[in-house]
DNA sequence: CATATGATATTCATTTTCGAATGGACAATC
DNA sequence: GATTGTCCATTCGAAAATGAATATCATATG
């Protein structure tokens, strides 16, 4: 019994990804250029070092099992890094082409990211886009995407962060709903109002708790988890809405309300793998980000 | 004759990789567990393939070429990747026997585990230990362990950790320099010994500071970077030492000195990989250390 | 029910790859 | 200037990986 905790090889992790792909060893033999009974040994040379199952045989052929299935991205991002290697390798010149795949709160990417994105697409067409909205905050490790933009300082070692700046922020409000319920002249007369908040985060009541005002995640009217949603709801009059400034001013429905309010700036963390960092197409996508977002942050 | 560059050995990617990173094809094949003329032919083989040098060779060594210094991030890609999935791969173990991979630093290793990987090894004699002392601190990640035992608070994101307690620390020294030198009977008189310090580490000086003695790095006559050598040199009679008290009270060579002096505690940390945390193997050595290193913390 | 098809396992001779040993070149050190 | 250490290139016998051929199984089909 040979219990080798010895690194994957590499060749036997390629023959895993073929064999995942075409469901069958001949299959993955054709498509390798090798042949059946050495893609069957790469596979089970595979699963003894990792000493659990990849695939269920069959006369059909192989499927793949759970840790199967949990391992196949990993080993397609080793593909995808492979191929741009040939690339790379082959046109010496090579540029920036093939995609890129890119992970910014919903807010961001909504409001901030498409004139960026629109430029970046006209300087670079080579370069796809993919552009993944997500408030969560651990979807972006381990090649679920190749930059990230976030309003934290991520913390990982292997990883590429710069702080790009902070977005103030200001409080909006439809004038439909003003009228109705008034303006506020003191930031503590806001506990008067309809103010909307995030559902789960709780960065708003953090923020009011921090400006003196004793409030809970009770006293907020209307509570949504989405951020798009809960700014819409502003522009529609439904109460006083927290934004971004640059998106408050550019917004034609409503109006600034209490200007000189004492809510905090949020910072904006650009992130990438420290291994991609410097591919061309990654470079070429970070550095279109940090020019395009450097006049929106104070 | 122009071999059809079929596509790259994802093998000769990683012999790349280790030559761009050692600067030699000896000390790649050290790092590798390979052989040096493997290490060449690998690199020549991939140089056929693509057609272009990747680097220039001289008696000192390899050098990245341009073209090389251009591929080198995208085979860093590519062990990221490949790093994610012998994680995500280990995660899954469910194996009960096997190794686990344990960090401490040197002191702990020596005076504090030994017992407790005994007794780990009678209940679980199915699970090898590979014990790495260190007092370098950044080797725990990306799976040169499983386990790390640190004296600080670690940091990262995707990993467990847990605060086991405190160690206190004494100062002791063996009668033999006491009958020489005398014995201190108030901690100011402490400035007139021989007290033996931590060369690098400045842990020691900063203690002493926060005590109100004003003491520089040369103030100590002895200065060691090595725990284990230090605790022996007190011992030995060389002067006053510090020590863990549990390490302190066993050692019959050495009696305590000022049982009241102000010093710090040793707070004491286990870390795991999220990922790997709750897998069979660590999950024993988890609990072992939890409790075997129970009775000693305070 | 017999047959054809497409799949995996196994065997074994062949090819490929590997590593120990050796020699030579350069740099640092005494 | 001799010595030592580290590096690369080459050689050659040993070890490992490979693929053609074959056996076997399950399914679909007439």
């Amino acid at each position: 019994m040979d219990n080798r905790p010895s690194s994957l090889d590499w060749t036997h992790i390629r023959a895993f990804l073929a064999v995942a792909e075409t469901g069958s060893l001949s299959a993955a033999a054709r498509a390798l250029g090798l042949s059946q009974p050495t893609l069957g040994r790469h596979i089970r040379a595979l699963e003894e070092t990792t000493g659990n199952a990849l695939f269920t045989r069959s006369p059909r052929g192989f499927d793949l099992t759970d840790l199967g299935l949990a391992l196949r991205p990993q080993a397609e991002a080793m593909r995808a890094a492979a191929q741009a290697m040939e690339l790379a390798a082959a046109g010496r010149d090579t540029r920036t082409a093939g995609p890129v795949r890119l992970t910014a709160s919903v807010y961001v990417a909504v409001y901030l990211l498409p004139p960026i994105l629109a430029r970046l697409r006209q300087d670079h067409p080579e370069i796809e886009i993919e552009l993944v909205p997500s408030d969560r905050s651990e979807n972006l490790l381990f090649h679920e995407a190749d930059i990230a933009l976030r309003m934290y300082r991520p913390e990982q070692l292997e990883m590429v962060t710069r702080h790009l700046g902070d977005l103030p922020l200001g409080l909006y409000a439809a004038p439909g709903y003003l009228s109705r319920k008034g303006t506020p002249q003191d930031f503590t007369e806001i506990l008067d109002h309809d103010v909307i908040g995030y559902d789960r985060d709780d960065r708003i009541v953090r923020g009011f708790r921090a400006a003196g005002l004793d409030v809970t995640r009770d006293w907020f009217p209307i509570r949504c988890d989405d951020q798009v949603a809960c700014w819409e709801m502003t522009c529609a009059g439904c109460g006083i809405g927290i934004a971004q400034r640059v998106v408050g001013e550019a917004e034609p429905r409503v109006v600034p309300v209490l200007p000189g309010a004492p809510l905090p700036a949020l910072p904006v963390w650009i992130t990438a793998h420290a291994a991609t960092r410097h591919t061309p197409r990654v470079a070429a996508v970070w550095q279109a980000l940090t020019t395009g977002l450097a006049p929106l942050v104070s």
